[in-house]
DNA sequence: CGGGTTGTTCCATTATTCGGAACTTAATTT
DNA sequence: AAATTAAGTTCCGAATAATGGAACAACCCG
């Protein structure tokens, strides 16, 4: 597979009680999940926040957020507490700027845009989230990583959801016996049951829509992308305020949506050669 | 210190050889070197590349990019070769989103982007790097990450020069002591006794210029950004192509980009509260 | 088919991490 | 101001994970 590709089935490690469990990487996991937990807090953490949120000893704890710090992964501020570190931010802008999906779904993402006036993402499967690579908005400079880079989740989104109608049954079945579901709005999916009839739904559709489930007013039509052997899952949307795009005009614009994705997976089996 | 200071001495672990060393943190400090050398590299890596770059024996090496890869830092191709992975896309988005400084300097780019019409960037030095952490440009919407996250060297760079003048005198000697020089273009400093005599001038003056040093054709006035005890230094620079910004206009410049400078500073001020 | 290249697995040795406890420092209460 | 509690740091024997050499498998390519 391509560079972009990568097990989309692959399980999240967390549960509720706050406790994250260790992955099977050895001294790896245990600091990536101090590193997951520093840059998902909404503040910077002090030593005790983080004591408490990890359930290491002291100790142990101390060394291994010496060390993030020594890397430069993790920065401490005055008052000792621990927020994200910038060398992240140069790992990420290489990481972004040679993605091959991300410069080969481009130029469509720019079409598709020009064709709507609204807003274009990318988004890809990774786990049980989707990771937004692109998006191009009109007029305004775009706020800059306003989106992109950011994890959410796949249940509540136009992506996300048109994503998981492409995941082979295996698959969707682990993905969604491991998932917890946050209420975002009043039209949030909550059970797995009303989500796997939407993404069934979906399937024979081929296209998804978000009916404000993940931000009240905010609507969206997306439509899936994926690699022939299924490893690879993402998707593109247009996405907008609820007032501006009605589901009429949503349900119109599913087509152009979906022949971008096709153009973009054109691109793609291009790209890999025609053997795959 | 606040979460975006922190030591801007440190040293940086690389030789010429392309042989990178381990730093001091244990099995961490090796497995970012890899990640290092994955992340930097311009195009996807297979085995025995990063073998003959990495200098580990082979069934280390495997062990490791295992690690990487199982944690998502590093993804591998069809072709069996890693590239850098989107999980670091979810890190820097969040490092990025709430960086106080950023946050602070943001309506002050925004204010000199305004008045001058050029582009403004915002970076933070890190090592012997600038780690660009904003950038304002007029008209055209923003090719997002295209320049944020990017780290640049110090020695080329208007941010990076006034930086600089602004470190304590033995940091200095000791970051201009391990510095290697590359030349990009024709006006590139490529000794320490030239850089350090631009320096001490450019503390004295109060801006730095970046005469077509880092790239042909691109000229730039810049100012530096400091706390009062030094451990966090940066800077706000103006940017754009020589033909447009003469040296008489960026000498100019020079006084409102201090001024924003200023402003920054004293934003940090208020946000450090008055003791410090 | 044969020979080189590339990637993977195994396992005894070695180095690192672990984690309890003692210790220092800072903050809070009496 | 002294006493008390909380917060953060250091230490070191025991437990664990990383190391790296070598043997093994897969893959080209001529």
């Amino acid at each position: 597979m391509l560079p972009f590709l990568s097990r989309a089935d692959e399980a999240m490690d967390s549960n509720r009680d706050g406790i994250m469990q260790a992955r099977e990487t050895g001294t790896l996991g245990k600091l990536m999940v101090l590193l997951d937990l520093v840059t998902h807090a909404d503040a910077p953490l002090r030593f005790t926040d983080i004591l408490s949120l990890a359930g290491q000893p002291r100790g142990t704890l101390h060394r291994q957020l010496g060390h993030l710090v020594e890397e430069g992964l993790i920065e401490v501020d005055v008052d000792g507490r621990y927020a994200p570190g910038l060398r992240l931010l140069d790992f990420a802008a290489r990481s972004w700027a040679r993605n091959e999906f991300r410069l080969i779904a481009e130029p469509h993402l720019a079409d598709l845009q020009q064709a709507t006036g609204e807003t274009v993402h990318l988004g890809v499967l990774r786990g049980s989230s989707i990771i937004y690579l692109d998006k191009v908005e009109g007029r305004q400079p775009v706020r800059m990583y306003s989106q992109i880079g950011n994890a959410s989740p796949c249940y509540c989104t136009g992506v996300g959801k048109a994503a998981l109608s492409r995941l082979p049954a295996e698959s969707l079945a682990n993905l969604l016996a491991d998932l917890s579901f946050t209420r975002f709005t009043a039209s949030t999916h909550v059970s797995a049951e009303t989500l796997l009839a939407e993404i069934r739904e979906i399937a024979d559709l081929g296209y998804a829509f978000d009916r404000e489930e993940h931000e009240a007013g905010i609507r969206c039509v997306a439509a899936p992308i994926w690699s022939e052997d299924r490893t690879f899952i993402g998707g593109v949307s247009i996405t907008g305020p609820a007032y501006r795009l009605s589901m009429e005009l949503l349900r119109q614009w599913a087509v152009p949506v979906q022949l971008a994705a096709g153009r973009i997976m054109e691109g793609m089996r291009i790209r890999l050669g025609p053997r795959r």
